[in-house]
DNA sequence: TTGTGACTTATAGTCCGTC
DNA sequence: CGACGGACTATAAGTCACA
């Protein structure tokens, strides 16, 4: 599976367990509501800034949004 | 601690554990022996596709080159 | 064997929207 | 609320010559 994918599904799944928005995340993490949605979807390629900006705000790893695995998919 | 000093170091200790030259990585990988050596000084903000490329040649999870801690710096 | 500056091309990331 | 597109700018990817 691709880590895109891996990363976007995490990052939903977290994202939903702080009962966050696309919209209300990413401005938490000073990105923009487009670019959440893209990396949600797996279409984007976030680096690793990216990465840790979006985790902090999730109060989790930026590594476990890498690592942990998804149920399905 | 910058994530990106953070990945660099775990890199180049989990290079050093192979036994890997950072131009025998950069073979491994895929990539270029002079970004590797970007990516290991911190200097590159690599992307996530990049970083898997590099853990699967390490055998180590994606994951771990950010959230590995490093002893000092 | 590795660090570094400079460089070009590809894509990360923003911002405007519509559905 | 979220998927998706187009156009744009910033920066990552990828390579080189040389220390």
């Amino acid at each position: 599976m691709d880590v895109r994918k891996r990363v976007g599904l995490n990052l939903k799944k977290y994202r939903l367990v702080k009962g966050f928005s696309q919209e209300e995340l990413a401005f938490e993490c000073g990105l923009h509501r487009t670019y959440v949605s893209g990396v949600e979807r797996g279409v984007r390629n976030p680096t690793v800034l990216i990465l840790e900006k979006i985790a902090k705000a999730l109060d989790i790893s930026a590594g476990r949004l890498i690592d942990d695995k998804p149920a399905r998919k």
